[in-house]
DNA sequence: ACAATTTATCAGTATATGTTAATATATTAA
DNA sequence: TTAATATATTAACATATACTGATAAATTGT
């Protein structure tokens, strides 16, 4: 594939994590399936917010959905994203001690 | 850390990675430094575009500058990110097989 | 068919982001 | 000090995003 379409994409999925809300709600979908009910409890987000987050994860294919009566379950379309994510965390904790080594020196 | 803490950062660092110009800047910082004319260069965008992008990198601590001369030198600060972009590559690569299958069968 | 429950969508508003052209700053060399 | 070069910053504009409250749609049980 064209580079620049690749980048295109990779971007466009990333918009999906540039939302506390969107990953405190992947983080919740770590090892379960919940439904927006669960999640409004969990989160104590309002049910249109929460159902916004969920359409925009689904629609960039990163969550799937099951409906059970009037229950929509949602879950982790690939869990690879959770080791992206920890990946992205170890990078966040490596650049906060770097920074506490700097001011450390003052 | 606070969770909601952590996911605030997490989510202000994929800032960084929703723009397909800096994924492109990102992907040439790979396994070399480069000077905003080099840059120019290889990129075709335009001095004050290519200066935003690589102050917001900066700004988030994702890559770090040396001057030499008039020229300013930038690489990345933790090679780590392109581990998580490889995973994410891969993630983009599953999704449009899945994809691919789906249509297959019409 | 109707009511209750759960989820999805819409309209309106506020805030944030990306781009360009112009200008400012920093460094070096003459 | 001045000119040349490389980089950074600013203002202006257009576009995109997030949130809320209200409403619509889907499913189930009576």
């Amino acid at each position: 594939m064209d580079n620049r379409k690749l980048y295109e994409l990779h971007a466009q999925l990333c918009e999906a994590f540039t939302s506390p809300k969107r990953l405190e709600i992947l983080n919740l979908l770590q090892d379960k399936e919940l439904s927006v009910m669960e999640f409004i409890k969990l989160t104590g987000m309002r049910q249109s917010n929460i159902s916004q987050h969920l359409s925009i994860l689904r629609e960039k294919g990163i969550v799937k959905t099951r409906r059970e009566g009037t229950a929509v379950y949602y879950s982790l379309s690939n869990p690879k994203i959770i080791k992206a994510f920890n990946i992205m965390k170890e990078i966040l904790k490596e650049s906060i001690e770097e920074k506490d080594k700097i001011t450390s020196k003052w």
